[in-house]
DNA sequence: TATTAAATTGTAATAATTACAAACTTGTAA
DNA sequence: TTACAAGTTTGTAATTATTACAATTTAATA
């Protein structure tokens, strides 16, 4: 099996390497789109039918907790699943509703008010109309 | 009626001036803790035993798409409602879950990769851990 | 290869949100 | 001030996303 590199990943943080974990994992690496939990359970369970949606909550669930993969919650109607966990913002566009990455540099913005508060996760997100639609 | 500021911005957008409508922009005006959906219901519905909680999303899903209001999705499982539509970062607090504002020069923010986007809207929340929590 | 702990599965339960039609209000104009 | 049309509210039912849970299966290790 192939991405030696996603299992490296897994044993190093103590996640056992089941079929259905590196499958989602190759997944997310091969679909960047940020996908959504209906999007991975259907496109796996073509290759996996016994596949159960749990699983893949259960999955996501893991990886975000250790850190391999970001949620994205734009709108309260779907939460979406990123493997890139760089520093990166995402630009919902309103007709066609696809997501865009753009690039950021977090140090850049200017804030007031977080003396003291220990930050771990940074997010960014635009809305409005991406150039194919405008 | 209190709130005479409250009703221009109603008349302004042509939204009739229903008293469920003029209770729910008090309550957000007074409330700025960015209530969920439930939190408006169940607290409105002390002065008001007959109301609906079709009404309060109603209502907001007006608001919102007027411009008066922000939805907050940091989590998946809650939208928040944000009265304040100023330029303002938001932080929840993985511990005890309450969400700070802190203020923020969007300007400032460096991004590439969105030449002839049209941007409406603009969001940043952090996650971590606020300082009474520390 | 046997053992033990952990993961997967399928179903059922929960929670948030939306759809819809009947009853009720609002704004406007006579 | 009243009457009408358009818009709003209400309550219930339907939908959708997510979680709980117990039985079965699988992975890691000795």
């Amino acid at each position: 099996m192939m991405f030696e590199s996603l299992k490296k990943e897994l044993k190093k943080r103590n996640i056992n390497l089941s079929y259905q974990r590196l499958k989602i994992l190759e997944y997310l690496a091969q679909n960047q789109c940020h996908p959504t939990v209906d999007q991975i359970y259907t496109d796996i369970q073509k290759s996996i039918p016994t596949l159960s949606k749990t699983t893949v909550y259960n999955t996501l669930k893991k990886l975000v907790e250790e850190g391999l993969v970001r949620v994205i919650n734009i709108e309260d109607t779907e939460s979406r699943y990123d493997i890139n966990i760089e520093d990166h913002g995402h630009f919902k566009c309103e007709n066609c509703g696809n997501i865009f990455d753009f690039s950021i540099n977090m140090d850049s913005l200017v804030c007031n008010g977080l003396d003291n508060f220990r930050i771990f996760d940074r997010h960014v997100y635009f809305k409005g109309i991406c150039p194919q639609c405008s």
